[in-house]
DNA sequence: ACTATTTCCTGGATGC
DNA sequence: TGCATCCAGGAAATAG
């Protein structure tokens, strides 16, 4: 499932791989697509743009795009921007254009260099959209909320003391804090102490910013290891990542904790999997 | 203004 | 073996 340390995994591979390289023709899958735009407005976006860099807001890839003056002369022009969210299952592949088109393939992006850019995503959770520049506007694409890798401590404590919603679900909503989700969510609960049930509310000072520490700590770990690989995540170059192997709480459920040896366990909050230690974390 | 719940979607796992 | 059912979950929509 990509979250922050995925998404990022990916938008520094692609960076790598397509920066420079110039969008030729664009084809769009059959409806109902994992469109927010209009495909209209996608290739024309898209179409003719040179990439001029990959990078990631939140959880969603971002694309920027320039136009380069018909005769070839003078500066490229920032033109707009290419979004997109891979959902739960969605892959992003820097492929030849002769490489077997995989099953949900939704949008394949034919390259300068003769490579393609395609994105697969089999259970539609992702999205699509574009953000065109023009003469007055050129604000590009903004996160409903803050970053947390830049995130101060008094700004994290303020955004969750007053919120009476379990500091889980406060977790997960984007609103606040754009990027973190099931997983590290749970991890950094886990590393901070707190129980995923406590009203954000009912948190005390320290242990909000025992709780911002710990969750800097777990996603920066997780990009150095190119994120978790659950279920069908891979990366850019089709790598998994290897931070599933350092989960203490995820998807452990019964196994005994590795601090204090009691049993993980999992409860449902906001419709999501919860995993704690009932000892640990209180 | 918040918060809680439902819905979307498909592959893989599980149960009978 | 085969078929039905359940489950995973980000975020938008809906309801309270």
């Amino acid at each position: 499932m990509p979250e922050l340390p995925e998404v990022e995994t990916v938008a520094r591979g692609l960076d790598k791989r397509v920066a420079g390289d110039v969008i030729e023709s664009v084809w769009l899958g059959e409806k109902p697509e994992p469109l927010k735009s209009s495909a209209t407005e996608i290739a024309a976006a898209l179409e003719r743009a040179r990439i001029a860099k990959v990078r990631r807001v939140g959880k969603h890839i971002v694309f920027d795009l320039e136009r380069v003056p018909r005769n070839g002369r003078g500066k490229p022009q920032a033109h707009g921007q290419w979004i997109v969210h891979l959902g739960m299952t969605g892959r992003m592949q820097v492929t030849q254009s002769k490489d077997e088109l995989l099953k949900h393939t939704h949008a394949v992006l034919k390259l300068k260099s003769g490579r393609e850019l395609r994105f697969v995503d089999p259970r539609r959770f992702g999205r699509l959209e574009v953000v065109r520049f023009d003469e007055k506007s050129k604000t590009g694409f903004a996160a409903p909320g803050d970053e947390p890798l830049d995130s101060e401590a008094d700004r994290f404590v303020e955004l969750f003391r007053k919120r009476k919603t379990p500091i889980k679900s406060a977790l997960l909503n984007q609103k606040l804090l754009s990027g973190v989700g099931n997983i590290y969510a749970d991890e950094a609960l886990f590393r901070a102490g707190i129980r995923p049930r406590r009203s954000a509310a009912s948190l005390t000072l320290v242990q909000l910013r025992k709780l911002h520490g710990a969750l800097i700590e777990v996603l920066k770990e997780a990009i150095a290891l190119g994120g978790s690989s659950v279920s069908d995540y891979v990366d850019a170059d089709g790598k998994e990542g290897f931070f599933q192997l350092q989960h203490r709480v995820y998807g452990r459920e019964g196994e005994p904790c590795q601090v204090c040896q009691i049993p993980i366990k999992r409860v449902i909050i906001a419709g999501r999997s919860s995993h704690y230690c009932p000892h640990c974390q209180r």
